[in-house]
DNA sequence: AATCCATGTGAGAGCGCTCTCTTGACAGGG
DNA sequence: CCCTGTCAAGAGAGCGCTCTCACATGGATT
């Protein structure tokens, strides 16, 4: 007791209390406190309240560095978002991203530590960084095609889950959605409501959701035995203006269609504004069909039929497979492809009345 | 050397090699080794190269629990963005925030921890979290009136900065833009354009860029000689959606407005949408100027005049404010207030040809 | 009654690092 | 020639925790 006051009043920041002293007041050795705290079965009842309680007075916490100097475990997982261009800036897919992540991580008591690298050297500092075991396992978010980052790390043996799916070939655990499968859907839906000629407007090419949405758009074309145009197909990146500017490339070139399916919602809502200026009618003389279902797919003039991916359960998704392969002697890369649903809105109403 | 070899293989994980291998391969004691790392200048040349290629050749790397251990600095920073609305999804206000806290704190070799508590009860454990010090300090982002955080984290006496100004009064470093002085000078902007009717569609009130944005908008109303008018103030979550339905809101009670000061360039967005659905047009019966000048700004369409704060550079100084804070003496809290401008587009061009 | 095992608890080593204190070498002043 | 001052380098303690091992106890088994 007089021992815990001779530490100097400064200690309040380091939160005080260590496991000697909580075994002092308990009555019983540290090892017996170490027990009770990481709840450990072979302690008697006794013991177990004695020590609570005196955890409880001192308002103990375990030193975190203690604890993972032996353990060699840092408790910690690290979000790398490396997205060069705009669009971590525009796109809420991140946010919500991370809000998954996060509530998964918390829940098992682990820090999440976010890298956003912003250059090819910060890239490299990251991946440094990342090898030296700083952290018990990374997840990577927004794949590109020729980013090192997947590389180095694997080579580092660090445990690691990323998304989207990686188009190269490599042994790693991945979390994505059925793009193609919900492109598909997207625009067998505007088969079915009488649309015939049906453009879009892709995603990057250098990433898997651009490749699988575009694929998905045209298996559905092929099953309703329309076939597919170059000129039909128009690439943007994932924003607004990109979304604008390739709609308008896509007017010039085809001032015919009628239906757009828009690789995102971001897209689709600089399609629609392009549209409204070129003095067409949505959903009367061109439907528009986004991605992601985000929150601007509700607000846009007329609202926008989208496809829905659970973004915070992709979040969930990649934490899950991550805590897994750490905890795991589970080595084998995991795969998990989520579900898309069709979001029916104003945007893609039938060309007629049925 | 043999030594080094010893360890199993799976150490690869872990980084591998140790201060005491270090010490070994280049013939010295670990605290010489130690020296070196931290760049110590008590150490003569000749010995400091011989480390350093020691160091190099067995890519030894610190190990951060073993020296956070002792010098009782986790060297990691929170980062709490407590926004318990939907803000956060739609908004591209947070990742820019988080782009500039985290280059500014990469480049300090300081760990990032992201926090997102998303109900009460996760808001009190993250409290808990704070106050037992597992960080070095804490960055808290989009701070509302009600937010228990700044007393908790105060009272634990961990450094702390906070991001907007605190509206109640408290003794805390926070950076802020001049979020009344930007307004002001947006309004004053419509005014000189010829408008006269000027409504704002103002922010949450219980956060000070709500309250101060409003503030500006009657400042310069009564500068402008035009006195407020309650019917003109309409309020609205930072969202695209609470744009919309506040600005048909404020449509049914004043259709006579001929301009427009939205908070946010997001409920800007809104508004615009609504008042095109109204079949007025914009800049030619009423003006928009929108607050941000986020990517959504130079999209819409007309493109929106709108007030840019340096959200970038809010992380930056959030970080160096708090890092001074942790390193120097310095108690006293300190204030940042960045400046604000305007940035003209086609949304707010005057009425008539001057 | 002697032996066994299961169970609860304590002792003590050691994780990798920093930092104070001490030692050793050498230069210059008395 | 000894003493002192300066500077480079080493020795060693100790940060707070986990974990292995040893030990004590008590009831069941032979």
């Amino acid at each position: 007791m007089e021992e815990a006051l001779t530490t100097p009043g400064r200690d309040s920041r380091t939160g005080g209390a260590t496991l000697e002293q909580v075994a002092k007041v308990a009555g019983v050795s540290r090892a017996t406190v170490s027990r009770v705290v990481n709840g450990s079965p072979r302690v008697s009842g006794d013991v177990r309240r004695a020590v609570e309680a005196a955890v409880t007075e001192l308002g103990y916490v375990p030193n975190r560095a203690a604890r993972s100097l032996v353990t060699r475990r840092s408790d910690s997982i690290a979000v790398v978002i490396a997205e060069p261009s705009g669009r971590v800036f525009s796109d809420p897919f991140f946010p919500r991203l991370l809000r998954g992540i996060s509530a998964s991580l918390s829940a098992r008591d682990l820090q999440l530590v976010l890298l956003m690298p912003s250059s090819v050297s910060e890239t490299h500092r990251t991946a440094d960084y990342l090898a030296a075991g700083h952290v018990d396992g990374v997840l990577l978010a927004s794949l590109h095609d020729d980013d090192p980052l997947p590389g180095r790390i694997a080579a580092a043996g660090i445990p690691m889950v990323v998304s989207p799916r990686p188009r190269r070939p490599m042994s790693v655990s991945y979390v994505d959605v059925d793009n193609r499968g919900g492109a598909n859907s997207a625009v067998a839906h505007l088969v079915a409501a009488g649309r015939r000629v049906i453009a879009t407007v892709a995603g990057p090419l250098d990433m898997a959701p651009g490749v699988d949405r575009l694929a998905g758009y045209r298996d559905a074309l092929l099953d309703a035995g329309l076939g597919s145009d170059p000129s039909l197909e128009v690439v943007a990146d994932f924003t607004q203006e990109g979304g604008a500017k390739a709609m308008e490339r896509l007017l010039s070139a085809r001032p015919d269609i009628d239906a757009v399916f828009a690789a995102s919602d971001l897209i689709a809502a600089g399609a629609l504004s392009v549209l409204a200026a070129s003095g067409r009618r949505v959903p009367e003389d061109v439907a528009v069909v986004g991605f992601d279902d985000s929150p601007v797919a509700s607000s846009t003039r007329p609202a926008l039929t989208s496809v829905r991916q659970p973004i915070e359960e992709m979040g969930h998704e990649m934490a899950r497979l991550l805590i897994d392969s750490i905890e795991g002697a589970d080595r084998a890369p995991r795969r998990v492809i989520l579900a898309t649903e069709l979001i029916r809105r104003a945007s893609s109403a039938g060309r007629r009345v049925p």
